[in-house]
DNA sequence: GCAAGTTGCGCAAACGATTGCATATTAAAT
DNA sequence: ATTTAATATGCAATCGTTTGCGCAACTTGC
């Protein structure tokens, strides 16, 4: 029932008669230190339970051991997963992890980051919310001189390292697949925001089009915020063109969601008079009546490749700082929603 | 393109010919401090562009005003609200906040508990992983003297203050609604885990259907992981009973989703010939065909509230230290999964 | 005009660990 | 036996803030 005074490094020092230095460096497995007083002073640091404190540590280093990331909300599956990732190799190098949300919140990621400087972490890794189009906080971590690697949500505006999946390739994908079941009026939701990865979705889209002979039909591209009532808005939208489309490629499930229930409530036939696709595999995608074909992201690999590219520039200490630019490749998933022929 | 040199204290101190306490006085708006002292040292720490070093201020007052919340994982939405709510209280307060997954791992559990410590937080919430049984490491945080406050997964084997919802009384409402839509052989879907819930939600299980007549049949309840192929399982296991259940009440959405998928396949009709019932109101639940009668945990609430009591604690300094138990009431979600008469 | 407050600020010691340099002890080399 | 190296540890400064105590200077009251 011991009480407040935490033990230090000085009380294994006095209880061996030694001094602090040399518990620290034994501590650290120092070579200047005899086997003999390392094993002495693991030994009374158990008997004291002795907890290093990691504050004085970083004080005395300028380094924290603690890495931020933000992401604009945790509770979707492809961002836990990827911090997931990034976590298990942080915690293998014994580095935490500090998990900061900005929740798409233009205000909240600036506070976040010097929240996050101000605790000062090594290192932040962030993808970046839908509505920011000003990277000067991001300019104010690199200005720390502390290294900053972005994923998914990325922006060329910043010479950073970025980890990125091949949007424009899973975009052509899913829709030379809508093609290839049959579709020729096929419907986009996609995102006003400048993040480029509903950019390059959209060009997948374009281009799968065009290099099939579709035509191109801007009735058919609707703009939205992409969440669930918002694909409910633009399928509506869509319902009431003359001619409907018969397959819809929605940039997000959470869109490609809301057409579905739309579809449905309207007693329209998925896939059959319209297929439906969305993208990043949300794992209520599978769930869904009919499943939703969708894009794998495969963001567990993506949150380690991006601690990879976190670490490795870590180490080299902000010289060899060439920012690198990761691109992955997703994978299509195609369940009903799409599936007008028989098989695969 | 200023490098290295960070400004400190000294700096704004030595530009305006006072002291370092001074300035520290100032910026921390000190009363003892005159005004026009302070507008100088506020302003010239705009012009050198500080930025407080808080892992100094930490080390000086033992505070670091971080605070550190483990949740099994962050990607369930339930856990991930709640979180926010914790997060938008403490921010407020101007307290950061690190998130840590235990993934349901008890090692893991141990690690992060430790990593919190060492990193020297203020004060831990936590709820606790589904194979946690011994609570030792709690113990450890409870003996350093800081806050420890436990939610939604919690025990009464320690002595802190917890924040729950009323799991007996959700469950009952549940079966007591099946009961009401005409069905009298209700399965149940629980977990053998220590953790409190599932015995509770057991509990209420038990309970209505005793309050409502029907006998108990062992037959009906069925324990696993709770996961979507658990669910799957034990729906399976229970189609193969003699008589099979008319409903199933899963003691987790993924469960229910499960039951769902099979019954599905086997062409069985929801509700009328199964109706299904989960818990915890995750945002997929909506999403499915038909959609999934569940009970809601006012996750945001439970997080507000969480963050009140632990502040709280936190402020009265381990004194004043009664642990509060707060018991949140859930509501019942009716949806077309259970729903075999016509209106509400 | 003097004791007693008040106000505004400086001094210096913390907080706990790390680390360059110095020192003492022992071993190896000549 | 004496110089040279290696080995093992101690000394003291340092990281940037905070804070108890002390000391001026300036009010105030009588």
């Amino acid at each position: 029932m011991e009480s407040k005074p935490k033990v230090t490094i000085h009380h294994i020092a006095e209880k061996l008669n030694i001094t602090a230095s040399t518990v620290s460096r034994a501590l650290n497995d120092n070579p200047r230190i005899s086997d003999l007083t390392k094993k002495a002073v693991l030994k009374t640091a158990k008997e004291l339970n002795y907890q290093p404190n990691n504050i004085a540590a970083a004080l005395r280093h300028g380094k924290s051991h603690i890495i931020g990331i933000i992401v604009p909300t945790a509770d979707r599956a492809f961002f836990s997963s990827v911090v997931r990732g990034i976590e298990d190799i942080a915690n293998n190098l014994n580095y935490k992890v500090i998990i900061c949300q900005s929740y798409d919140n233009y205000e909240k990621e600036i506070q976040t980051i010097d929240a996050l400087l101000s605790a000062r972490v090594d290192g932040i890794i962030a993808s970046i919310g839908k509505n920011t189009e000003n990277f000067d906080h991001f300019k104010r971590v690199q200005a720390e001189k502390i290294p900053l690697v972005l994923f998914d949500r990325t922006t060329d505006a910043l010479e950073v390292s970025q980890i990125m999946i091949d949007d424009y390739l899973g975009a052509y994908k899913v829709v030379e697949h809508l093609i290839q079941q049959g579709c020729r009026r096929i419907a986009h939701f996609t995102s006003p925001k400048k993040v480029s990865i509903f950019k390059e979705r959209l060009r997948g889209y374009t281009d799968a089009l065009s290099d099939h002979g579709i035509p191109y039909d801007e009735d058919l591209v609707v703009q939205s915020n992409l969440q669930l009532v918002d694909g409910r808005e633009s399928m509506e939208k869509l319902l009431k063109l003359k001619e409907r489309p018969d397959g819809v490629f929605s940039a997000s499930d959470y869109g490609a969601m809301g057409a579905m229930q739309v579809l449905k409530e309207n007693k329209y036939k998925i896939p059959q008079e319209v297929a439906l696709a969305g993208f990043s595999n949300d794992p209520f995608t599978s769930f869904t009546d009919p499943a939703l074909t969708t894009v794998d992201q495969f963001s567990m690999t993506m949150g380690k490749k991006t601690a990879e590219i976190f670490f490795e520039q870590l180490k080299s200490g902000d010289k060899t700082a060439v920012p690198q630019k990761i691109v992955l490749k997703p994978e299509l998933i195609i369940r009903e929603s799409s599936l007008k022929k028989g098989s695969l």
